[in-house]
DNA sequence: GCGACAG
DNA sequence: ATCTTGTCGC
């Protein structure tokens, strides 16, 4: 399959996504779970971190096979597979689950279909993208304070947000990926725990995904299935 | 044609 | 993301 055809799946892909105001509870009982891959050696190292009232619960981490190369605009092909795995192997396991948070965008994407659109529509669950780096030109800059947000626009359309989580340090890019809505994602991402830039559940799953893939695992090992696709169906009937 | 481009 | 040494700063 080219290029052109996954776009247009992107495409098609994001008319199923649902732009909607989920029923988040206050930051002392929103529970999140954070994702993030490392790459070594051909293997995706993954790892899922639970948050619960600003505290870290469990974390877990797994190895699978790299489902594609990454490219600019199509990063969900290359991390969802790897993301939905991970989940599909502990999610029975996990308490109450609010939102999945993924380090990169949601709709906030040139083709409004960024990884955290993929993750919530192939898991049927809230998605939240927060990412470093903003896809779309010209990126907005919020005031100086924590809490400061300037939105993120696809032409006149706001998509996403600036967020300052950190006073006089960079903002991050916070974009809805499913059954969230863009006044939402800045909520939650001002909710998420961590005074740092990035909210501590990322960085988390970052140290813990890194350290499986360096060989000095920092979370609990899961056994991960067969590879998820990356083009539905993802379910069965 | 050239550069830019989540991770 | 990964390949890599040292270095500057809170």
């Amino acid at each position: 399959m080219d290029l052109e055809a996954l776009e247009r799946e992107q495409r098609a892909l994001a008319a199923r996504v649902r732009l909607e105001p989920a029923a988040l509870p206050s930051p002392a009982e929103l529970s999140v779970f954070a994702f993030d891959v490392h790459y070594r050696a051909g293997i995706a190292h993954v790892a899922g971190s639970l948050w619960q009232g600003g505290r870290e619960q469990v974390t877990y981490c797994g190895a699978c096979e790299v489902a594609a190369p990454y490219l600019p605009g199509l990063f969900c092909y290359r991390e969802g597979p790897a993301l939905l795995a991970l989940w599909r192997s502990v999610a029975e396991r996990l308490p109450a689950v609010d939102v999945l948070l993924v380090d990169g965008h949601g709709v906030a994407h040139p083709r409004r279909f960024g990884l955290a659109c993929w993750l919530g529509l192939a898991a049927e669950r809230p998605a939240l993208g927060v990412a470093k780096q903003s896809l779309l030109s010209d990126p907005p800059e919020p005031a100086p304070e924590r809490g400061a947000a300037a939105p993120v626009r696809l032409g006149a359309e706001p998509l996403g947000w600036a967020v300052r989580r950190r006073t006089g340090v960079k903002p991050v890019f916070a974009s809805p990926g499913h059954l969230l809505d863009v006044a939402g994602a800045r909520e939650a991402t001002l909710a998420l725990p961590g005074r740092c830039r990035v909210p501590d559940p990322l960085r988390r799953a970052d140290r813990a995904a890194r350290a499986r893939a360096s060989g000095a695992p920092s979370a609990g090992e899961v056994e991960l299935g067969r590879l998820p696709p990356a083009l539905p169906p993802w379910h069965d009937s």
